[in-house]
DNA sequence: GCAAAAGTGTTAAGCTTACACCCATGC
DNA sequence: GCATGGGTGTAAGCTTAACACTTTTGC
């Protein structure tokens, strides 16, 4: 009855969000903690710990999502179980989720940390396209991460998950092309989403270059995505 | 860092296949085992077991489904890992499955069964819209497999799971319409799959009633669902 | 022949895609 | 004015959906 007792559950979370270079097109970026003990010692890996007796696998996720960014994420969902047997030197079952911060957030605390000195130890950003070596089998789960991101983009509002309260058509379609990969036709695109009727017409304008943009913001009565018929305790993130 | 000692991780899976009846439409059905210990003791549950230090998940959701029913499945993918505090009286992460069988295996497994005389104890086959009260939350659990097979019918050849080596375009849609709940235009489904080039049509043609139909068997060459970029001996089926 | 299922043809509607063009602002 | 991104118009092409129609069998 207890054959599963020396197997031991951890709980990771592939962090992602959109950084905005000064200069190009955004790019996802996630963050990473440097490991300080054995195996893998001094590697990068994803945010994560063990999970508690007290507390579920979103919690566990949404806390240890906390601990690494200060943040609250505005998507976060359940990604894979990974428990293959030699995926680690002791046997340990990773359930891993994945979540979006907005990029505003992002850049708002990492100026805080850095103004206030005490930013999180052996934490650091990465563009997904420029990762370290990675401890255990993360790069693969990260990978899967991003194909189901890159998935979900094309069925369900996820993207907006990476943006701030108002932002413009022109930002949404940025996001959209960042991760796809690829360039979108600005009138099809606009076209579309107005029609998906998700987005609600702000009377405000992003002015500073050329012809004011209007702004808009997502009906947050809305889920990003569908999440099916599982309880509420399993997709909850706010 | 053994704080997840006492966190015990089982795998389930739930096993659907297509059951013709000799009348109306086929029905999805699953197999349920009757538990012999608390708790829920007396309580259909769904198979599983717990996860052994020597075997992933995957094996072990493989090897149970074996054990429960003798047979190999033609899809095998993780659903969900379920791990609320509450689930279980004791604290249990569940790894959880879902299968495929062939409708003509599992009948041709119960005639078997039945010959000999010798079926796996406490085992019984259930129509999902017709189950008895579960143990745990294997309800829950049931309905979001249900959920997940009926939104990837609609990307996917999953479908094709359920049918024999060789089927009719008639057979193929009436497992589509039983999934899915509603009928479909047999001229336009016709085009449809024939067009997505999945089908290998064969010299045959399936007699008895009315104008024969020609038989078309899967091409087994290609997976039944894009399975992303997990690792091989995640996805493993045969 | 007739009923019924297999299989083909045809057309309307809608959605996607490409791209021409006008609008409003900063410089 | 003019360059530039915001925003609208429009038409071709493809996909979906509805349904009429022909073919081939069992009875």
């Amino acid at each position: 009855m207890t054959r599963s007792a020396d197997i031991r559950v951890a709980v990771s979370t592939v962090i992602l969000t959109l950084r905005r270079g000064d200069d190009g097109p955004p790019v996802l970026a996630l963050p990473l903690v440097r490991r300080t003990r054995e195996p893998f010692a001094e590697r990068w890996a994803l945010p994560g710990g063990w999970l508690t007796p007290e507390e579920s696998p979103v919690d566990a996720a949404a806390r240890t999502l906390a601990e690494t960014t200060g943040l609250a994420p505005t998507y976060l969902e359940q990604l894979y179980a990974f428990g293959a047997v030699d995926r680690s030197p002791t046997r340990v079952v990773s359930i891993v989720y994945w979540a979006l911060l907005r990029q505003d957030d992002v850049e708002a605390q990492i100026t805080a940390h850095r103004a206030s000195g005490r930013a999180p130890e052996n934490v650091e950003w990465f563009d997904v396209d420029d990762l370290p070596a990675l401890a255990f089998d993360h790069h693969e789960i990260i990978e899967y991460a991003l194909w189901r991101l890159r998935n979900k983009v094309g069925y369900s509002r996820v993207a907006q998950g990476f943006l701030p309260a108002e932002f413009t058509l022109a930002e949404l379609r940025e996001a959209y092309e960042s991760i796809l990969g690829r360039a979108l036709d600005p009138a099809n695109f606009r076209r579309q989403v107005e029609s998906a009727g998700n987005l609600i017409r702000t009377d405000r304008f992003r002015t500073g270059s050329h012809r004011p943009a209007r702004l808009y913001r997502d009906d947050t009565d809305l889920e990003l995505a569908d999440r099916g018929p599982l309880r509420p305790e399993e997709t909850r993130t706010r």
